[in-house]
Formats: structure tokens, sequence, C-alpha cells
RNA sequence: GGUCCCGUAGUGUAGUGGUUUAACAUGCCGCCCUGUCAAGGCGGAGAUCGCGGGUUCGAAUCCCGUCGGGACCGCCA
């Protein structure tokens, strides 16, 4: 070993000890006769002291050492001196009298500071990550990362559980996101695709009689990048035979409050139980299926006020079946004809037409796009449904359902980001319950599957699923954290009879099912235990308990928006030889 | 596929009403300095302002194109 200890361990209780440490420059503090250097290493900073009168010889072979450079030392760890400890960090009580120096390796200098935190251009950080990574604050996403995984994998063991790897090689599924697809060599034509999740695999595992599997897994999407999503992202993948949704609900609850109270004990859980809502519940109340209930700022329906209220616009909405709701920003009454411009400009990105507001001013008065149009009953039946004063701002679109929701969706997490309602410390858990079974897809005239093509219809709506299939519900449950969804699953189908009929009613043509899905149909006639689960997103959750605005920090080395590794350059062109071998011939466009 | 924002020494920024030796901080190099912890002082080097074209007597600055990056829409069962 190149030392005896780690930088940050050393305390008093070493004094008088002679050590050997190795790490990197943190920071150098030259004097002339004495220099100062922060050495770090994974486990933290310790104070070296080189002294030109004690030891000549280290303080001269430290002259030329900077900042990143990797340095062996010997010395002995003594009490810093009466007034020089230095509260900040761990060892700030002692130093090291450095004996002897030993240059492990120079560096040249950084492009990046690791020594302090400041704004640095994106790509930089990408394009040298591992020195990005030397940094605390990706450091301490690493580490938080480790401990949510080691956590869930000790949980889950001691609960019977089994994990179990699936293959990444396997086969497309053109349902769903966009699949990677990898060339097969030795079946020309033919290709494999990286798994969008193991879905399939968990649940043959379950007629394979595990019972109790869960697995770290990676999972690949071939999609534009966001915030919150890359191409490969890493899902706890987990499924449980002979259970109801309740059994998963409550596995999970359960992991998740004791995970956050031993990883993240600086955290508050919002509530507990975790509140359950229903789809229909969140999507009137928040205008989202993934809701950020840390605050309130519902949405209002005022669609019976607005019936004969004398404002055109409201009224054509309604008589066209459309809705009017509207949102009270609670203290951003005084907000200028230019920022509520602003805010119609955002809720426009997401269709809706326009931005009918009412500003009561702190001071008194009142300002409003169409409360001109409004009779005096309408008026005062709108303020009061909104129990509005002054210093409210009501804030209203009128559309298509799905409009009115995105639109003021959204807009209540802008106004709750801008009156700093959004608590970074609070975790507001909570589960979305009853999802309609199927959803209609205009574009291509058909039902699409709301979760996934396993998904179970609650049984009491089956006889639905031939009447009016949009009424009826599947039995999935959504995960669902401060806005963000972190986990989806549900209870699947395990005969093989309603699994072909859900195949019919997706118009999925019968030889095609066969074709795609015929091994879990054949499976189904093996004696499937009843089963389900769920898959939680580890990145979106580290990000989120990491307190973190982008998915990229919690991930070791992740893609650029354009699903780019600018590090290694991937993807990259391949020799001509490789493609033949694979049967590949390219066809590139100008 | 689309919308918006950004691109100036190693790094982070200023300069954009057209005329500057392109500024500041930090880092880097040299000298001084024995108790600092973002050490300090003095001096120095370092940028053809992403790239290409155009307008002009003159472009970092205005126009067009292009490349790269970021945020978002579409997309993401």
């Amino acid at each position: 070993m190149y030392k005896t200890h780690t930088c940050g361990e050393l305390t008093l209780d070493h004094c008088g000890q002679r050590v050997t440490l190795a790490g990197w420059v943190h920071r150098r503090r030259d004097h002339g006769g004495v220099t100062f250097v922060d050495l770090r290493d994974r486990f933290g900073l310790v104070q070296i002291v080189a002294d030109s009168t004690a030891h000549p010889e280290a303080h001269q072979a430290m002259e030329p050492v900077r900042v990143e450079w990797v340095v062996q030392i010997e010395g002995k760890v003594r009490a810093r001196p009466e007034g020089m400890v230095n509260p900040d960090i761990s060892t700030g009580e002692i130093e090291v009298d450095v004996h002897a120096v030993r240059v492990l390796n120079p560096a040249k200098t950084p492009p990046i500071y690791i020594n302090k935190e400041s704004e640095i251009d994106e790509q930089v950080r990408l394009r040298y990550r591992y020195l990005d990574l030397r940094r605390a604050r990706m450091r301490r996403n690493l580490e938080l990362r480790h401990r949510v995984i080691k956590f869930i994998r000790d949980y889950l063991d001691a609960r019977g559980f089994l994990e179990v790897e699936t293959p990444i090689l396997f086969k497309t599924t053109p349902e769903g996101a966009r699949d990677y697809l990898v060339p097969s060599r030795l079946h020309p034509g033919e290709f494999y695709a990286l798994p969008q999740s193991p879905q399939q695999l968990k649940q043959l595992l379950m007629v394979a009689g595990v019972e109790r599997y869960f697995q770290i897994a990676r999972c690949f999407r071939d999609e534009d990048q966001r915030g919150d999503r890359q191409p490969e992202f890493t899902q706890l993948d987990l499924e449980m035979s002979f259970v109801e949704r309740e059994d998963v609900i409550a596995l999970i609850e359960a992991m998740f409050t004791e995970l956050v109270a031993q990883v993240v004990p600086e955290k508050r859980v919002l509530q507990t139980p975790w509140p359950r809502f229903t789809y229909e519940e969140v999507m009137n109340r928040f205008g989202k299926d993934n809701p950020d209930i840390r605050f309130g700022l519902e949405l209002v329906d005022i669609g019976d006020l607005a019936t004969g209220c004398g404002f055109g616009v409201f009224e054509r909405v309604i008589a066209a079946g459309g809705q009017v709701r509207g949102i009270n920003a609670r203290g951003l009454g005084d907000y200028s004809r230019k920022q509520i411009e602003e805010l119609t400009g955002f809720v426009s990105r997401y269709g809706a037409k326009g931005l009918a507001y009412i500003a009561l001013p702190s001071e008194g008065g009142q300002r409003s796009s169409f409360a001109k149009f409004l009779s005096e009953e309408a008026l005062q039946g709108i303020l009061e449904r909104f129990e509005a004063q002054a210093g409210d701002l009501l804030l209203f679109v009128a559309d298509q359902p799905a409009v009115v929701a995105e639109s003021l969706g959204r807009l209540r997490e802008l106004l709750g980001d801008r009156l700093g309602l959004r608590d970074p410390d609070v975790l507001a858990f909570c589960w979305v319950l009853d999802f309609p079974f199927v959803m209609w897809n205009e574009d291509e005239q058909r039902w699409d599957p709301s979760h996934h093509l396993f998904t179970a219809p609650m049984p009491e709506d089956i006889p639905l699923l031939d009447s009016d299939p949009g009424k009826a519900r599947g039995q999935q449950y959504d995960l669902v954290l401060n806005g963000y969804e972190v986990g989806g699953g549900s209870i699947r189908i395990h005969q093989r009879e309603l699994q072909a009929k859900v195949f019919e009613l997706i118009g999925l043509d019968p030889e095609v099912a066969a074709e795609r899905f015929g091994h879990m149909l054949e499976a189904f006639e093996y004696g499937t235990p009843p089963h389900g689960g769920i898959a939680p997103g580890i990145d979106r959750i580290c990000m989120i308990l990491a307190g973190e605005p982008n998915i990229r920090e919690v991930i070791a080395f992740p893609k650029n928006q354009n699903a780019r590794d600018v590090m290694a350059d991937a993807p990259s062109p391949v020799e001509p030889e490789q493609l033949k071998e694979l049967h590949i011939g390219l066809e590139l466009g100008d």
C-alpha cells in the first residue's frame, strides 16, 4: 500500500504517529519558509506542513508541486498550534509535519476547478468527467447513489428477494419507446434490441417460480433527452408473485421510508402513510399525473360559473365541451401586465390559447383582462370560489380538458418555484392509482395501453373492455415524488385468454402478437402465478435526494443532450470490415 | 423535426449605441515571504472574440449561414 491512513481519518488520537499518506494536492499555500498543502483523497482533506528549517529536503521537494499532483508523503501527526484549528474540515485539529515527499505523478493545469464550487461549462465537465467527479459535489452524489442502491439490496435481500440478471441483448418490441438495435453477425439481417426494461423477463421469472425478484437494471430508450431522461438509465426492477396491489405498495412505501431515514436523515417526508390519489383526482386538482404536492395552488373548476357569465371565450369553450379552470397565485397580485404576459407565453407552450387573469394588487383595486365582460354576479362568484383577497392573482385557462390540465399543471409548478413553495428538504411521496386502462390514440384511431401491454384491468372493469374500454381502470400504480414520476408498476395479466383479449382490444393482430409475444403467451399456459411489480427509477430518485436539477449529476458518465459521450466521443464511425461482418450497408443522407 | 438561450486567454465573466493596446477575477510563470487554510505582496506571459461569408473606411459588436452546448415542445407503452 502507498498509504498507512486515509487523509480524512486522522484525528488528535493519531498525534505522535508516523503516517504515510497519498492523494491529490487540493490546495497549496506557500509562505516561503513554510508551505502548507491540503492533501485530498476520497476520504477527506488533511493539512500537510513542509517546514524549511525542520525538514529542508521535504520543503524543497514540495516546491514544484501544484494543484492535482499526486503525491505520497511521510510525516508525523501533531496537534495544530493554539488558535490554528480549522473548524471547517474534520481533520482541522491536527496537521502532518512532513518529513519526505514523493511525487507519484504531476498534473497539467486542470480545465476544471476541483477545489471550489463554480459554474463550469457542461461540455467541459463531460469531456473531463474524471476531473469533474473529483469535485466534492460529484463525490457526494456518487456516494449517495451507492448508499441508496446498497440499502435497497440489503432491504430486499432480508425479505427473501432474489437478484437475477437478465439479458442486455434481447428482442425488439415496437410498442413503446424506440429501441436501440444491435446487429447480429451470425444471423444476417437480424437484430437484438437492448431492453427498454426487463418487463417480459421478470414476468417469466415469476412463471419460473422465483416469486420475489429484483434487479438494479440498466434500461435503454432511444428517445430525445430531458433533464430527467438519459438514453440509458437504471431502474430498481422488482416483481412478486401471489400479491395484490396493496402488497407491492406496502413493500415500496416501507422500503423508501426506511431508506430516507437511513440515507438522507436530513430530509423530511411530507406525509406518512403516503397520500393516495386516483388519476382523475390528480388531473383535476394538479393537472398532472405526477403532481408535486409540497404546495397548494390547486386547480379550481369554474365551469359552472362560466356558463352564461358574459365572457364569450369562456362560454364558447364550455359550449364546446371544454373546461374553464383557474389557479389562485397567492402573493403575485402585484404582477405587472408584462409579467402576466410572460406567464401567458409559458402556458402557450402547452397549447393554451390564452391566460385570462384577475389581479388584486396588495394596495387594493383590481386589474383584469376580462372582468369587464362579466356580470357582477359571475365576477363575485369567481372571487368567492378562490377566496380571493388583496395580493392574489387569479389565472384562468379555458380549453379542452387535456390542454387545461397540462397548461395549468405546468403553470402551477412554475408559480410554486417563484413563490418558493418547493422546499428541497421535503420529500412528498404519493401514489397515483386507478389509471385508465387504455387511452384513445386520436392519430392512430385505436386504444393504447396507458401503462403497458401486460397490465391487468381491474377485475370488476373487465366487462367494460367490450362495452366501454375508455371507462375501464387498470391495476396500475405510479410512485410520484416532488413532481416527478419515479416509478410505475402494475398487477399483471397471468391468464392467456385475458392477455389475448387485451391484444385484441389494442388492435394487435393475433399473428403479430404471436410473433412478438408468443413466448409470453406460451409461458402463461404452464401454470403462471398471479403477480405484479414495480420499477422505481434510481437515477431520478437519487437526483431528488441529492437536490440536483439534472439526472446527469447522479450518473458517473452520462450522455449529453444529443446522446453523445463527449469524453470517449461515442457514437463513432466503424471500420468497413466491421460493417461487412455484420452484413450492414450504410445509406447516409446528404 | 421545432422554439428559445449561450459560444471572448487554461477556467469563469465584462465589453455588443460600429472606431479600446479587447478588460476583470482566478489559474499559470518569476521574485519576495515561517502559521496559512480562497494565504499575502510585486512583476510577467497568455485570446487571431466557435467557424465561414456579407455589409462597412472600420466588425468581438450588425446581417446571413454553419458548427458546438444548454433548456424546452414534439417524442418518452
